[in-house]
DNA sequence: AGACAAGCCTGTCCGC
DNA sequence: TGCGGACAGGCTTGTC
């Protein structure tokens, strides 16, 4: 599934249907997604616990529980879902959670890449502590951000894939953001100049913002918990457009791999000065 | 057959 | 010597 815009769908579609309600048991398939915790001491431990809440930091999903903390990251093929018991899970099931309503939580994951976690203390839980700002609720400026590219060699693109700067940004809409800044993905991170740096602020909020408006996107597999599909990929301006015009100036746009991923960007409009 | 895919952790090497 | 940064490789399974 995975950036923000598709997790905050998630966390948004199974927090009304999770709330309030109780574990009763817990199963585990794949335990190489827990470790170093094992399947039965994570489903002894969620056993009897009350759901609080379900939030969302970066691209983690925190089950809040009375006592404990579920983390689950759906890295690129997870999904949640809540289903009635009995109903078809379909295949890739690798963890379920029964619930005291008669409905279960199911975690499907093709590549088996997701993780989940028992945190007892939600105070350390030890991946929040690397993530950066909240695209959508922190408010930076632009002398905080010219001060964290500062000395930094790496590329732009590849340097909003790291969660520490903001977390939730991915590969698909660190292209998109930088499309919109008019920004070349392959300028080192220390080189952008203040009104590019101010181009960046505004894109990454705004199209994570419109992403999540469209539910996300759905390149394959991707559905919310009540099965929609996303529609950003309507959307795209580069990603995947190799070879088509730029909406905003006509070049091609050209496919470029940095730090071994993909990279969209328009040849014309996205220059390296 | 082989490349590629929504992510991120780990090991290694390098420079300060 | 220590540490962070940069990067390759790995994890895994499915699709094109």
């Amino acid at each position: 599934v995975p950036e923000l815009p598709e997790v905050e769908t998630v966390v948004r579609g199974i927090r009304p249907k999770l709330t309030g309600l109780s574990i009763t048991g817990a199963r585990f398939l794949v335990p190489r997604q827990l470790q170093p915790q094992t399947p039965r001491v994570v489903a002894k431990a969620l056993m009897g616990r009350r759901i609080r809440g379900v939030r969302r930091r970066g691209k983690i999903i925190l089950i809040e529980l009375n006592g404990g903390t579920l983390l689950v990251h759906l890295r690129m093929t997870g999904s949640l879902h809540v289903r009635p018991i009995g109903a078809d899970n379909g295949d890739y099931e690798r963890a379920r959670m029964t619930l005291d309503n008669g409905t279960i939580l199911v975690f499907r994951d093709p590549r088996t890449l997701g993780i989940l976690r028992f945190y007892s203390d939600s105070d350390t839980i030890e991946p929040l502590r690397r993530l950066g700002w909240e695209p959508l609720e922190d408010e930076v400026s632009a002398e905080q951000v010219r001060e964290r590219l500062a000395r930094r060699k790496l590329a732009i693109k590849p340097l909003l894939l790291d969660q520490s700067l903001w977390a939730g940004i991915g590969n698909i809409y660190a292209s998109e953001a930088l499309w919109v800044a008019s920004v070349d993905p392959r300028k080192k991170a220390s080189s952008l100049t203040r009104p590019e740096i101010e181009r960046l602020i505004k894109s990454v909020p705004r199209v994570l913002r419109a992403a999540l408006h469209c539910g996300g996107t759905t390149l394959r597999d991707f559905a919310d918990p009540n099965g929609r599909r996303g529609s950003y990929q309507r959307e795209f301006r580069v990603y995947g457009r190799q070879g088509e015009p730029c909406f905003r100036c006509g070049r091609p746009i050209r496919k470029i791999v940095q730090a071994q991923r993909s990279t969209y960007f328009c040849s014309g409009c996205q220059r390296r000065r």
